[in-house]
DNA sequence: ACCGCCATCCTCCGAAAGGGGGACGCCGGG
DNA sequence: CCCGGCGTCCCCCTTTCGGAGGATGGCGGT
């Protein structure tokens, strides 16, 4: 099944498959939640799914599917390699993690492996996983106040607006800055967009 | 002809034309330096890019491919449609600018207007080039500057970075504030990445 | 010749930011 | 049961920001 907000990217899949013997196309989806009730009919045994998505994302389609059946494989096909988006799909439970820029070997051999119960990693993506072992989450009240930082408020006014002291802000921004490896706000902003934490 | 590094979206496109009378894909190219060798050979009426490539880039090709073919038409198809590539398709002169979720009819249609002289914006694109008549872009100068507040530089280092004094920074960053509608260097730095512009 | 944009420089100053400590209660896992 | 992570709060201190003025020269287009 493929699951991709484009009906360019969907056609040029369900091209890439057209002419292989042991794989089948049966089904297609827009967003998450047509991706789920496709999946309840169509039954496929490997599912290719964009992560960015209008409606029901990716990540959320992904955990819900792998509620309902555990038994169909999804691999991740997308344009983004970033850290957040890396991580979330590996804790919902995928099978895989490709990048849009792969050949259709690739891809086929992509869907065998994932069929057959293995796993398939972009090297890229891989190379994300390895070389993040000190890759600290900031905690979600330190993403809050960090959002608050992006949209250009001071340290009073996101004080003002979490109900907490201003010294209580510093602290947490202290400890975003120590989890991203930055040192200053406007850095922080940066890491955290780029590892699409906000 | 089709100009996209990702072999999924070729193929997609490809396969939205095969079967469309008057349109026919006589070239394909995976990045801006291809799209150029390909449409001196191909001689296309109409070139569908895609902007983010590697190597040369979709604006680069656009710009050299006007240069040296001033008939060829160019449609932009892709992703992303932030100020800043919106704005530097359009001075690179093109002919349409479409988003990636665009259905095939749409392209269809995008393709015949271009070859007949027409422009085509996809709504969201044209709305966005409507609602900022304020937009006012950062000059070089001012971006170089912002470039070095994102990585979290302090205005000291900038100075030091750029060779001129950190009053000279401070008076940089104050214009792009303005420009940019923000008063600190965090929010001017998501300002800048929204747009594209770092 | 003029005007607008750019880049460069300046002073003054209050308000932020950021680094260094330490402290407390809560909760959940080992 | 104790420890670690979390969220909350406090102190002190130095550096940096950012806003408010204004000023100079160069360059390109009209």
């Amino acid at each position: 099944m493929i699951v991709d907000d484009h009906p360019v990217v969907r056609d040029g899949l369900r091209g890439m498959f057209d002419h292989v013997a042991d794989i089948e196309v049966v089904a297609e989806a827009s967003d998450g939640f047509e991706a789920l009730a496709m999946a309840r009919r169509a039954r496929p045994h490997v599912v290719l799914m964009d992560l960015r998505m209008p409606g029901l994302d990716g990540v959320g389609a992904i955990r819900r599917l792998r509620e309902d059946h555990p038994e169909i494989k999804v691999v991740v096909l997308t344009t983004y390699d970033t850290d957040a988006d890396v991580a979330r799909a590996m804790a919902a439970g995928v099978a895989g993690y490709l990048l849009k820029d792969a050949p259709r070997e690739e891809l086929h051999r992509a869907v065998r492996t994932a069929a057959a119960g293995g796993a398939v990693l972009a090297p890229s993506v891989a190379s994300a996983l390895m070389s993040r072992p000190a890759a600290q989450e900031p905690s979600p009240r330190e993403l809050e106040v960090l959002r608050l930082v992006a949209r250009g408020s001071a340290n009073k006014e996101i004080a003002r607006a979490l109900l907490i002291s201003e010294t209580t802000v510093k602290t947490h921004l202290k400890h975003v800055f120590a989890k991203l490896g930055v040192d200053s706000r406007a850095a922080a902003v940066v890491v955290a967009m780029e590892r699409g934490l906000i």
